[in-house]
DNA sequence: TAACATGCTGTGCGGGTTAACAGAATTGGG
DNA sequence: CCCAATTCTGTTAACCCGCACAGCATGTTA
């Protein structure tokens, strides 16, 4: 009925004589080396808008014969699944290209100190980046690595959390505010128009919310529910890292206080304390909605203690994060400026089909 | 903190070095020639089976100069956009792997025509092909084909729906059962254990259930149903494909007979039959689960006459096919024999977030 | 002395890059 | 209008790379 051959690909040898020159001549307009008339170039040029052309990228980067540096700047985070998903993605996604020469350093920084990550930022650029991937802290340490990138014309994709004014070429994440109302929805949808008291746990840090993702999700969040469920009382349950002993005391005295609580949510990744309690105490009838498709979640989530999980496809975000440079430097091939993952709902029923990563 | 560098890479010098040999030798062990003492071999095998090499595949391509050709047979679909999406996706990764030589054939069938999918399996045959990809019909005539390719060696994949007593090298589909049991799960968290009756709209061609897609969902929606919600009335609404002009009779005396009915649900692909006809006679208050994103859903989707649809990544399955034989075939690398496609429930608040295709 | 095993060498695969060079076309000045 | 100087253009060839494969001389074993 059809047929396609991948070998329609165009040469330059083509685009020659399609222009009605010779290679030498598209080599120069390709080039932009001089000793072309303005006639022979705007042949050549038509040709090449017509067709779009797409060099062979094997054949480009063997005679090329160069090497790529990419550097990546993460948060430290120890054991923590989903960062160690990211850095697995970034990694993959490099491996892939063993044919081309590149390499890829990364440097950690701590969250909560703006210091860390100035001189690990200050640290890659010893390494003299072709590329770079970063996960942003603040406006402020963010943008003075950034506009240093930029006046070298080294180009950075955001991870995680964006800062649309320091305009990256690309960024990956999620869009935290619809991921709040999408949790929302499917969150009230299960407790019914009826509850009247929800528990709302929160990760907290040095006084502070642990994550600006965990932040702007609980605004999507709170956003449709003073739009569709005003009279809904939303208790908020602060959990200090680094006080892990305290959890359980903490939760029990919470329960104990709200009796009505039936249904709990969490911004964080960590749903599993919750989850874990409830197993723990044989606490049967509370349900729970939580975010990242980590070990001990997933535990919960078969277990039954967690209800819904959002997934945020941490290695995904790695993979492509390091593709979009990639395209843009060694192919030179155009890339979207803005990739949001997709709000994937897991539940025991479907969990098992989440691919985390293509081989 | 660390780095890697895709050069690592270990080339057939390296493995000679490693072993203790010449790259002769490595060579008459990699492609089973004769002439090889049992000791290097097993010295060859061991750095193999250690390093687990990888040959570049590009240079690999080019030094046998060899032109591949794959074939697919899927059901003839008019302008049905879920099939359109999977030849999208078909296309682009062989157009993707453009530094080598492929070639695609596809032939059509009817789906309700055996002898249709003989003879385009017959002339697809004719081709002589490398690899191909099939949606299978019934068991009979796959069968008939499938073990015609095995006797010629010739690798296959499912698209679609599986037959796994034929083997194929790969699948690539969705778990029917499971998504059955997952759209009941969130089809009746909306409903309310309450709700006693609810609507089942199918699609039907020539007193037959269209698809076995529709069939082996509807399985695992009444598996759940049965254990969870056994009081429900699950009322049929079967609408023959070709008799158009009479559904909105047909939806109407539906509703009409059965007025407690809020809550509709459809393992079609056509959901959009009764969105459109809520929002064409003003209908508020009905609740709307379907399959697949396609435009006219899409449309329903965002009126707010559909509530959920699950997803079906035509356009994965597509790609990923082509992807799987030109690995197996092309690569030598080993492939995955199931793929199941994630099960992914779109909203009116994160449809905007599937994406339906990579570059 | 065969037959087998091994190391070594060389060639081709093939787009893109780069440079060198000869010849053609164009320009500018007398 | 002619003759150089300059600019442009086509041709050619070497090179990038790992892998496939063939040929041959030299060992090694049965």
């Amino acid at each position: 009925m059809w047929e396609i051959h991948s070998s329609d690909k165009i040469r330059i040898k083509d685009i020659a004589e399609r222009s009605g020159v010779s290679v030498g001549t598209v080599d120069r307009v390709l080039h932009n080396r001089p000793n072309v008339s303005r006639k022979a170039r705007a042949k050549v040029e038509d040709v090449l808008k017509a067709i779009n052309y797409q060099p062979n990228s094997y054949a480009s980067a063997l005679a090329y014969n160069r090497t790529y540096t990419f550097c990546c700047l993460l948060p430290s985070h120890g054991c923590n699944a989903y960062w160690t998903e990211v850095e697995k993605g970034l990694k993959q996604c490099l491996l892939n290209r063993g044919d081309f020469h590149l390499s890829l350093f990364a440097e950690y920084y701590d969250q909560f100190d703006e210091a860390s990550f100035v001189s690990a930022a200050e640290s890659l650029l010893a390494c003299r980046p072709d590329g770079m991937v970063v996960v942003p802290l603040n406006f402020e340490v963010t943008q003075m690595l950034c506009s240093r990138l930029q006046e070298s014309g080294v180009p950075f994709v955001f991870l995680d959390s964006n800062i649309p004014e320091i305009a990256p070429l690309s960024f990956f994440g999620q869009d935290s505010l619809k991921s709040g109302h999408f949790a929302a929805r499917i969150f009230m949808m299960q407790a019914g128009a009826e509850a009247r008291r929800i528990l709302l746990m929160k990760l907290m840090s040095k006084g502070r919310v642990a994550s600006r993702q965990q932040e702007n999700r609980e605004v999507g969040f709170r956003s449709y529910m003073a739009a569709r469920h005003p009279d809904c009382d939303i208790v908020e349950l602060p959990l200090q890292i680094g006080e892990e002993e305290s959890y359980d005391a903490r939760i029990g005295d919470m329960l104990q206080r709200f009796p009505d609580i039936r249904h709990c949510i969490t911004f964080s990744s960590r749903a599993h304390i919750l989850g874990e309690y409830f197993l723990k105490k044989r606490l049967d009838g509370y349900h729970l909605f939580g975010y990242d498709m980590i070990e001990r979640n997933l535990e919960c989530l078969k277990q039954g203690t967690i209800d819904f999980l959002i997934a945020q496809h941490p290695w995904k975000q790695g993979y492509n994060s390091i593709k979009a440079l990639f395209n843009h430097i060694v192919l030179r091939k155009p890339v979207q400026q803005y990739h949001y993952m997709p709000l994937e709902l897991l539940t025991i029923e479907n969990y098992m089909y989440y691919v985390a990563d293509e081989k």
